[in-house]
DNA sequence: GCGACAGTTCGATGGCGGTCGAAACATCGC
DNA sequence: GCGATGTTTCGACCGCCATCGAACTGTCGC
């Protein structure tokens, strides 16, 4: 009957099936407006503005008002971590609907996790980058090698490792079993992917195709 | 609207308080009976036992009959890293209720994570055994070096790596923010330090708390 | 200024689910 | 067998909360 944190109410937050649907919408990394939200949990407006200030209260995300525009994000790379193990369990534990379809098959291959890259081509990508020496990893730590920036400076990535937030993060892949690269670097390698259009986002979905050529590219440069 | 596993019926099994103070409760490892998780959770028993068969038809608990005790216990260390995790934003987020008690600042230090150690003392137990290769750390998985078995023999822990239980795994922190020995062989570890007395349990809490002694003799074994 | 659009607040409705007492069921000790 | 203990099932009650329509607030374009 002791409680340390409240753990009810932020599973209880993520528990009503609209307010589940808007989250794993934002998990794509932009930050969508009301509207699209209520689109996205198919509930009217009025129900959609309720649950999202019920997030907000809770802490979940964060608001940029833009005008006569309002923009939710996920309020941190915790929380999107929080519905990635959530979203773990459910995977492991309801095989109930299990329709491998395409669009799953295309989201263990490469999918968006809030800012950056994840799946398969994400992890392996990781993999190359330490075994390379370009990045260091320890424990769930990743650091970057003294040849890191002008690495990627070869690549058009400037690093600001002087910034807030952390240049590199390990992020736990829910398909694979193994980390990728999250944090400042992680985000900006997924946006000179979409940039160099080696790849496009899946409408409506985390999921990231890439083109044949982008992926020999993209293969070229990360998996040599 | 469109949705892959159903993460809101997870989350909404975690959302409930009385479900939430039971599964905080099975995180201290044990596997508890109905009565016990009624008391734990503040309710009379047949609502516990409503909530359990939900627990169980949810896929987060598992249940072991022994004569006409029924025990249950958190299904998988899966499950067990998604209520970490929920924790983790719980406490990011609700500092409303910021009384570091002792018993805080006691689960900071070392307390139990499922069936393992985990806290400051723990994750420093693990950097010392890899710094010593006596395991061996990539990515986010720990393998056993060749002089591992003996090492530990000699310390009384027998580890058979011929089990279908992974001997190693590494969990995450949440006070700290690294991993710990998870998986078999953190079990026995674990299980060492309370038969020696080096660490009692406190009732009714995950903390656990080492004695000066032990915590000399546990420093001197893992630590040096 | 005015109309159009984005978003929130209010009020009323409905249903799901948490709650408990009582009774049924199961297993133990003897 | 019998009573005692642990546990689940049943039935009824109640409250909370998700939901929506309508009205209100605020911002833009012109």
């Amino acid at each position: 009957m002791r409680e340390g944190p409240d753990i009810a109410r932020i599973a209880s937050l993520v528990g009503d099936p609209a307010r589940a649907n808007m989250l794993n919408a934002l998990m794509g990394g932009t930050a969508l407006t009301a509207s699209e939200l209520a689109l996205e949990a198919g509930v009217s407006l009025p129900t959609a503005s309720s649950h999202l200030s019920k997030l907000m209260d809770g802490g979940l995300l964060t608001l940029a008002s833009q005008g006569r525009h309002r923009y939710y994000g996920l309020a941190s790379p915790q929380v999107a971590g929080m519905i990635e193990a959530i979203i773990g369990v459910a995977e492991a534990v309801g095989p109930k609907r299990v329709r491998p379809g395409p669009r799953d098959a295309a989201m263990r291959v490469a999918r968006v996790c809030y800012d950056h890259l994840a799946g398969e081509q994400a992890v392996a990508m990781l993999d190359r980058l330490v075994d390379r020496k370009v990045l260091l990893r320890e424990e769930n730590e990743i650091r970057l090698s003294p040849s890191a920036i002008s690495h990627f400076a070869a690549l058009g990535i400037a690093i600001d490792d002087k910034a807030r937030r952390p240049v590199c993060r390990a992020c736990l892949d829910w398909s694979v079993r193994r980390s990728h690269l999250a944090g400042a670097l992680g985000a900006a390698i997924l946006d000179k992917v979409i940039a160099e259009k080696w790849a496009r986002r899946e409408k409506d979905s985390r999921a990231v195709v890439f083109s044949p050529k982008g992926k020999a590219e993209f293969e070229r440069v990360f998996l040599a």
